[in-house]
DNA sequence: CCCCAGGCGTCCA
DNA sequence: TGGACGCATGGG
């Protein structure tokens, strides 16, 4: 059963590396301004950015989307695509504004705040759905680009699975617990890191290793 | 020097 | 629908 072989790799990667309890943020704002600055870049280098965001008292939405773009370029530089991340976290201010704010959102059902999100430019499948399970705490998978590539590895699914396929997998064969998603994520990422980086041909010492294929 | 990182939008066939 | 490419910094 699907529902077993994803929980033995749940169990596998949890006891190896223990829970990881993210997301790693002070308040529901900031997942979504790292989910933003996260895309294609390190988490070494998005600390460095919200880290200039705090210390110069601009972390809120009134802040971001008010500020010069070129004074928050400066800020976010170290997370990478700087120009694009700034435009990006300014339209999702604005919009955030414009409903509200989270409080107000939060009313909204998932599938209608899903659609909301990607309707933002800049945001889309992962960044909305991070923001979904670890701001609004919706009950999404988060799908990313580790989650891909050791699932793929271990033959467990195929090399073209799309992202929805993939989200579906875990959604339509485990019990919708925010818990369990937030950390089933983490620990994709936590694994991948370290066992099944991109540089090496295969994924050696991963904690799936040995596990009985799918499909 | 090289490759890579917790993606996304645009362009083009 | 899908592949190529640009976006950019900092670490290994």
């Amino acid at each position: 059963m699907t529902r077993d072989l994803l929980l033995e790799i749940y169990h596998r990667m949890l006891d190896a590396l223990g829970p990881q309890g993210w997301w790693p943020a002070e308040s529901p704002f900031e997942v979504c301004v790292g989910a933003i600055l996260t895309q294609n870049t390190s988490w070494a280098n998005v600390e460095r950015a919200i880290a200039n965001l705090k210390a110069s008292g601009a972390l809120s939405p009134e802040a971001l989307a008010g500020m010069p773009a070129e004074r928050l370029q400066e800020l976010i530089r170290p997370s990478g695509f700087y120009r694009q991340k700034a435009r990006r976290l300014r339209a999702f201010c604005r919009w955030l504004l414009e409903e509200g704010g989270i409080d107000s959102l939060s009313e909204l059902p998932t599938e209608v705040l899903r659609e909301r999100l990607l309707s933002i430019g800049g945001i889309g499948p992962e960044t909305a759905d991070s923001i979904l399970l670890y701001a609004f705490e919706r009950p999404v998978f988060v799908v990313d680009a580790y989650t891909h590539r050791i699932l793929s590895r271990h033959r467990i699914v195929d090399d073209e699975v799309q992202y929805q396929e993939l989200q579906e997998l875990f959604m339509r064969n485990l019990p919708p617990d925010v818990g369990l998603f937030k950390e089933y994520h983490a620990l994709f990422v936590a694994v991948g890191k370290r066992f099944c980086k991109k540089r090496n041909p295969v994924c050696k010492g991963c904690p799936i290793d040995g596990i009985d294929g799918l499909l």
